[in-house]
RNA sequence: GGGCGCAUAGCUCAGUUGGCUAGAGCGUACCCCUGAUAAGGGUAAGGUCCCAGGUUCGAAUCCUGGUGCGCCCA
């Protein structure tokens, strides 16, 4: 049968494709995932990098409970686009994620589940069920991430409670012990009397409480204002400072009185309406009259004011204590109510506590586990529960005369998760590490100002400020999930044996058994040979109770990741979290990691902001502004809400909402379409090899298309070297939708769709588009790893590529397509284009054409701009898809001017009836009256072949 | 209250050392095409550049002070 017998449309060559519009991200992507896992892609691209040089992005652990939010979601997909962009930028850059599986949450949903069954197990009995509830959660959200595409060595992640990672843990302590860095020291914790246990601030419910508030006046010393004794002829000890308290039982722990600095204080001289004695007093001054009218006191005068740092280091007698006290400064002091004097006892208060240490002042705690006072408190107060004790207090005080004003207050005040009961402030010993032993602050600082490149740059400013003022770390906690601080307690004197030698010897023993050896062993089995207390020199020991601070655990995956068992190699190449690790992880990590080696665990720092909803404001329950991470996966496909993610600045918070995730499905579609175009017009292309295009047959429109790529990809590389994703984003979509899709590839279709379909001129197209898709798809493949993949599949293979886009390397400019006076020239054919659009729009209007190849239209141009105009007039009427284009002389441009002028009307030739253009030609030829000069000599030629 | 950030069209972002009549993509409206078709093309509308002072011939850009929002701390 001869072609001249079909309809000419069939001799078109339309797009044809597999790949479909519609992706269908939620079935589609979990397919390509299986696809992955079977073969091993992840082994695969190991073997494939294998020798390269390294660069490892370190997993910081998420903590395994609850489902991952969208918080986790993004920075695990910031991970995903870093490691996949150092993988195809050629470096060798493994991932193996992590999880923090010990802690406070997980034991806390462990014991809350048990209810009071919890009581009757031991504590190697809740660890195991921990054990079980954190596993749950890894597996969890290992699918999650796992569904988002992210890339790693998901068969074998660490966790901080596998054994080689707890031996780690204590292999950092085992060393910062050797520096000198570890000590023990009081420090007040909430304690709960009645259940005998330290709480964290999650364990912890605020309820209403009623407590004695007394309003005390402490006989001064010395340090009262000159100017004030003079006034009155009176000398020091006649005067008092005011407290108040609403917890009269840690008065016996009273070792200072603070005052702020700023802040106006009054010396005041009253009349007692009950005694008529004449006393004096300090108060802040705005207090005063507030005060005076608790007693309706009337008779009353200020003698003087001073300010707050003008009293500093006066000083006071306790009042029932033989002990005499400094008056010290405190910024958190306040007018707020009280006296403005805050009655200090660094045992019993964490801001007390802050303050003691800044004073020096001692922590007293005459407070034994059950809430009794011991022997170090007044023989008076010995054996009686702190609570009960607070009559007692305020009695004292009122017989030596030294109360001013009593009355009941009802307050908020913390009590006990578990029993309800309230709790107290305790001072206990603690474990530290002294951030300012052996200068460890200071040469933390120094790596991080020299040693590591912070993105954004403000993050070094940040962590700066955090570290120069944090106080000392405190690393002990009373809880039974984690890695036990390997202490013995000598059972004749109390003394504490840890050393950097016995930490060893329990990490080797935990490297083996695993930290539940501690829980589960008696003690005599696991003692480390001659062990000898360093105090009394005896050898029978007890196991002591704290375990590790878990951010210690988390900061030692230098130790136990990177230096141990995963071959990542140390220092790593790059830590990215959220910007509220700059305390937390990064802290963590390079103040042991500076401690034990003397250098920063990780080359650079990428921080990321916070999920925000559309408003900025932070997603919560409260607010109904959560968007679900899984279910928007679920609904949408992980790409859609990679490309968003990419799309976005990370160094600023990341603005998620409903709308925002729809916005990017649409700009999903756009970048999918085009892709389509794409393949479609390459269907047939697989059929020859492209290296035979002669690059003599490419048409200028087509080395400048090649040269325009060229600037793409150097701009999304060096996006992806600065790690902006959202520049290749901005770029590529640019790129895609306004060179391809609204000028390129609309030009293209005349020459792919009705020239013969294996001439040089759709040949030539062709190789254009192969380049595209083939630079493109590597380009998008680290944020769009499921689409660049199924892309990927369509392209005609046996080209030398790799199977998996993902095994491929980016791009590389190519100089051959480079030439800016070709760019300089269809800049201009590209105005006198959009001034031709123009002009045809009114021709739409008033219905004179519909299609642009219905119109027929004259430029006229300045002189200058001639030269590029005339030299093919038709290459002008092809890019703008009208008729036919003519080109006149105008004068020179005037001022404010538009370049070009363009008339148009509708053209007077008639249409083609195969592609449809409207030529001068058409009717001319006898035995095909319908088609132009080109269709006529496109089907003799292929009838000449005969069918294919 | 303190430290570190952020603030330009409905959304996401440009705007190098002060010279803009402030741009782009997406979205929106309207139109065209019906041979990329639950696609594609075109045109257009959209901004007290957070606010208030100041420096300057000139400020989205520099300075000061606010406001709002985020993270961390108190």
């Amino acid at each position: 049968m001869s072609i001249n017998a079909k309809p000419y449309k069939e001799t078109l060559n339309l797009p044809a494709t597999e790949f479909a519009m519609k992706a269908n991200l939620p079935t589609r992507e979990p397919e390509i995932q299986a696809s992955w896992r079977e073969q091993d892609l992840y082994g695969q691209l190991r073997r494939a990098r294998k020798g390269s040089p390294v660069r490892v992005l370190h997993d910081g652990p998420p903590y395994a409970n609850g489902d991952i939010h969208m918080g986790t979601a993004l920075n695990k997909m910031l991970k995903d686009f870093v490691v996949r962009s150092l993988s195809m930028r050629g470096f060798d850059s493994p991932y193996v994620p992590g999880w923090d599986t010990h802690g406070l949450p997980i034991e806390h949903k462990v014991m809350k589940d048990l209810g009071s069954k919890a009581a009757g197990l031991s504590r190697a009995e809740i660890r195991e069920m921990c054990r079980v509830e954190a596993m749950k959660w890894v597996d969890v959200q290992r699918g999650q991430f796992r569904r988002l595409g992210v890339m790693g060595d998901w068969e074998d992640p660490y966790l901080t409670l596998d054994h080689r990672y707890e031996a780690g843990i204590t292999d950092v302590l085992a060393d910062l012990l050797e520096g000198d860095y570890v000590f023990r020291q009081l420090k007040p914790i909430h304690w709960c009397t009645s259940d005998q246990t330290a709480l964290a601030e999650a364990e912890l419910e605020y309820h209403d409480e009623t407590s004695p508030s007394i309003y005390v006046l402490l006989p001064m010393v010395a340090g009262v204002p000159e100017a004030w004794l003079r006034a009155e002829g009176s000398k020091a000890e006649e005067w008092r400072a005011m407290i108040w308290t609403t917890t009269p039982w840690t008065l016996p722990a009273n070792v200072a009185v603070a005052v702020h600095p700023d802040l106006e204080y009054a010396g005041v001289r009253y009349v007692d309406p009950e005694t008529g004695a004449v006393v004096r007093t300090i108060l802040g001054a705005e207090l005063v009259e507030k005060v005076m009218a608790l007693r309706k006191v009337a008779d009353y005068a200020e003698v003087g004011h001073c300010k707050g740092r003008d009293l500093e280091h006066a000083q006071y007698r306790h009042p029932f204590i033989d002990r005499v006290s400094p008056i010290v400064l405190a910024s958190y002091v306040s007018v707020e109510d009280g006296t403005g004097l805050v009655h200090t006892a660094p045992g019993h208060g964490g801001e007390d506590y802050q303050t003691g240490r800044a004073y020096q002042l001692p922590v007293l705690s005459p407070v034994d586990p059950a809430g009794k006072f011991t022997d170090e408190a007044p023989e008076w107060l010995v054996g009686l529960h702190v609570f009960a004790a607070n009559p007692k207090v305020v009695a004292r005080l009122k017989e030596s005369g030294d109360l001013y004003f009593e009355m009941p207050l009802s307050h908020s005040y913390p009590h006990c998760w578990r029993c309800k009961k309230p709790v107290i402030f305790r001072a206990t010993e603690q474990w530290f590490v002294g951030v300012d032993r052996n200068d460890l602050r200071g040469r933390t600082l120094e790596e991080i100002r020299n040693a590591v490149k912070w993105y954004p740059a403000w993050g070094q400013s940040r962590i700066e400020a955090m570290v120069s003022l944090r106080p000392d770390w405190c690393i002990s906690r009373q809880r039974s999930w984690g890695v036990p601080i390997p202490a013995l307690g000598c059972t004749t004197c109390n003394a504490q044996l840890l050393t950097a030698e016995t930490a060893r010897h329990f990490r080797d023993l935990f490297r083996k058994e695993g930290a539940d050896a501690w829980f589960s062993r008696p003690v005599e089995e696991i003692l480390p040979p001659d062990a000898k207390c360093p105090q009394c020199g005896g050898a029978e020991f007890r196991k002591e109770g704290d375990i590790l601070d878990v951010w210690f655990e988390s900061g030692s995956s230098h130790r136990a990741v990177l230096a141990g068992g995963f071959e990542l190699g140390f220092p790593a190449h790059m830590y990215l979290e959220g910007s509220d690790q700059h305390r937390g992880w990064f802290q963590s990590s390079i103040l042991t990691s500076v401690g034990t080696t003397g250098k920063a665990p990780f080359e650079s720092i990428l921080t990321h902001g916070f999920v925000v909803d559309d408003k900025g404001q932070k997603m919560s329950k409260s607010l109904g502004n959560v968007v679900s991470a899984v279910k928007a996966t679920e609904q949408h496909g992980a790409d859609v809400l990679r490309l968003m993610v990419a799309g976005m600045d990370y160094a600023d918070d990341v603005r998620i909402s409903e709308r925002s995730i729809k916005e990017a499905s649409e700009s999903y579609r756009k970048i999918r379409n085009t892709f389509r175009y794409l393949l479609g017009n390459l269907e047939d292309y697989e059929r020859f090899d492209p290296s035979t295009v002669d690059l003599e047959t490419l048409h200028d429109i087509d080395l400048w298309a090649l040269g325009q790529l060229n600037q793409v990809v150097r701009e999304a590389l060096s996006a992806y070297e600065k790690y902006e994703f959202y520049w290749v984003v901005k770029k590529l979509n640019n790129f895609l939708s306004i060179t391809l899709s609204s000028f390129y590839l609309d030009v293209l279709k005349d020459r792919l769709y009705a020239e013969e379909p294996t001439g040089p001129d759709r040949r030539a197209a062709q190789f254009v588009l192969f380049k595209l898709h083939e630079v493109l798809t590597r380009l998008l493949a680290p944020i769009l790893p499921h689409t660049a993949e199924e892309c990927w599949g369509y392209l005609p293979h046996g080209h030398g590529f790799p199977a998996s886009v993902h095994l491929a390397t980016f791009p590389e400019p190519d100089p051959r397509w480079d030439d800016p006076q070709r760019d300089a020239r269809w800049a201009a054919l590209r105005e006198a284009r959009d001034a031709v659009l123009k002009a045809l729009e009114g021709l739409r209007k008033d219905k004179t054409i519909g299609s642009a190849q219905e119109a027929a239209v004259e430029v006229v141009a300045a002189p200058a701009d001639l030269p590029v105009l005339q030299a093919d007039r038709e290459l002008l009427a092809t890019i703008c898809l009208v008729s036919e284009v003519t080109v006149r002389e105008g004068g020179p441009v005037a001022e404010g001017a538009e370049r070009f002028q363009v008339s148009a009307s509708k053209s007077t030739y008639a249409k083609c009836e195969r592609c449809w253009n409207y030529r001068e030609e058409v009717g001319k030829d006898a035995k095909h009256p319908t088609l132009c000069g080109r269709c006529v000599r496109v089907i003799e030629s292929l009838n000449a072949k005969g069918p294919a």
